[in-house]
RNA sequence: CGGAGCGUAGCGCAGCCUGGUAGCGCACCUGCUUCGGGAGCAGGGGGUCGGAGGUUCGAAUCCUCUCGCUCCGACCA
């Protein structure tokens, strides 16, 4: 993309009602616009970065078995009694009559219409395991929306729903979604430490809440400093190995780390001192194991090997993908603005022209450009016809992790710059060079 | 929902107390100069002062109502 024709309203003064680093930069990197409270339009660059992780969850989320479909926003508040929720949920649910005074709802979550979908169509156990997830934005009417994208009203989140016959497969559908999370979080750049957790309104007895280290979390967080240490890096998990699902999450969660809901100073005071920790967290998903809560009450059934027909076992999962966008940014920036990990970046490596109008320099430019793009990369070209010093602080402020300097002091000496953003090292290099380095840092991700 | 604030140009703000032709910085447009870390000079455009009532000869300013937004608290992916 050539930034002369692109959609990019960065801001160089802080708007007022910006509180937290990511949503300061946020809006100045021109990603968002607040339409009402808690609400935004996602511009050009945040909707990059926003459908580049949907992205990766959907990749994650198919390589652990798991099927997509879309469920509408909107739904019918019949639904909701069925399965006692309606009355249940409150004020944070936002209620509506369609023209012919029909109660509707805009969804908070799905676990009804889900499980609607399933009675209808599923009938035995032959048919089972089954997970099926989407992607989709949801509302809850939050008294007080604050901190941007972190807690707005509308949010864009992945959520997932199994079904299975016994306890015992449920419990592995429960596990195997913990490792499909950790390695969404951790293709993302991020580190989201499964907690033990509070069921909430969603209820059932098993539940984790994945947190990122920030300490401008809603959550105060009490952990083994080991277990942020934690990683899943690139062995490879046949999710259907039960066993092998099961000790990849043990490892993760032997290790003492919760949040202060379910916090206990016995078992913290046992860790070794100079590896307790507190901090803040930001929750950025959480999975539940809830049996047949909602089966039981809305009739969703299969018969058995035996014949008898019995409640399916089910559980759900939630990643908020809007939200990430705010946790990496708050995990990702200093202060000159954000620094993308290479995962989730909106565009690979930015290409700064330090004299637009000069020959050389625009051919060079023009050059490296259509060759990163013929090798499969998604340049950001900033070809305005600006000063050096303001193409900098907008690279800067919208973190794109490379950067390619070109002007004429370098090219006399047939030279280029590649910058880190994350370290802010440079070094000089032939164009040739620095592409070839751009495609062996992407190369593994 | 309790408490506290704020709505004046695209953004950040002053003006309001003490009523009298609406200002500043950034951004934007034109020209010249400049050109490796948010340039300088000169000129220019843009605002029914959130909205509705009221008081007054006269309201951004005073009064009433209303809408929106923000912050602290309780609540939450």
């Amino acid at each position: 993309m050539r930034l002369s024709r692109y959609f990019l309203p960065v801001l160089k003064e802080n708007p007022a009602e910006a509180q937290i680093a990511s949503h300061r930069l946020m809006l100045r990197a021109g990603m968002i616009k607040q339409e009402a409270a808690g609400i935004y339009a996602w511009l050009p660059l945040g909707f990059k970065v926003l459908r580049r992780l949907e992205q990766i969850v959907h990749e994650e989320q198919q390589r652990a078995g798991h099927i997509p479909l879309l469920m509408p926003t909107l739904q019918s508040a019949d639904l909701w009694r069925e399965s006692g929720r309606y009355d249940a949920y409150g004020p944070e649910m936002l209620r509506f009559k369609d023209r012919h005074d029909r109660e509707m709802l805009y969804g908070p979550t799905n676990e009804e219409m889900i499980t609607d979908i399933f009675r209808a169509h599923v009938s035995s156990y032959k048919e089972l395991p089954l997970t099926l997830y989407h992607i989709q934005w949801k509302f809850r009417d939050e008294v007080r929306p604050r901190f941007g994208v972190m807690r707005g009203r509308e949010f864009l989140m992945k959520d997932g729903y199994n079904f299975d016959l016994t306890r015992e497969d449920a419990l592995h559908a429960y596990n195997r979604h913990m490792v499909s999370y950790l390695r969404t979080y951790e293709r993302m750049g991020l580190t989201a430490i499964p907690m033990r957790a509070d069921s909430g309104p969603i209820g059932g007895e098993n539940t984790h809440e994945f947190l990122v280290l920030a300490n401008t979390g809603e959550s105060e967080v009490f952990y083994d400093a080991a277990v942020a240490e934690l990683k899943l890096g690139d062995r490879q998990v046949d999710y259907d190995n039960r066993e092998e699902v099961a000790d990849i999450c043990k490892e993760f969660t032997s290790v003492y780390a919760r949040t202060d809901e379910t916090h206990d100073e016995a078992l913290f005071d046992q860790i070794p001192e100079e590896r307790r920790r507190v901090g803040r967290g930001i929750e950025v998903g959480q999975i539940f194991y809830f049996g047949t809560k909602y089966s039981a009450a809305m009739g969703a059934t299969v018969t058995a090997p035996d014949g008898t027909k019995v409640p399916v076992e089910m559980g759900s999962h939630g990643i908020g993908v809007s939200r990430l966008v705010g946790a990496l940014i708050e995990a990702n920036h200093d202060d000159k603005g954000i620094i993308w990990p290479e995962g989730v970046t909106p565009f690979h490596v930015g290409i700064v022209n330090l004299k637009q109008g000069d020959a050389a320099t625009d051919t060079a430019c023009e050059a490296i450009y259509g060759a990163l793009r013929a090798a499969g990369f998604d340049p950001l070209y900033d070809d305005r016809d600006e000063r050096a010093g303001a193409k900098f602080a907008t690279m800067d402020l919208i973190g794109l992790p490379w950067r390619i300097t070109v002007g004429p002091r370098g090219l006399a000496k047939n030279l280029v710059e590649l910058t880190s953003r994350r370290t802010g090292e440079s070094e000089e290099m032939t164009a040739e060079a620095a592409i070839a380095r751009i495609a062996e840092i992407y190369a593994g991700v």
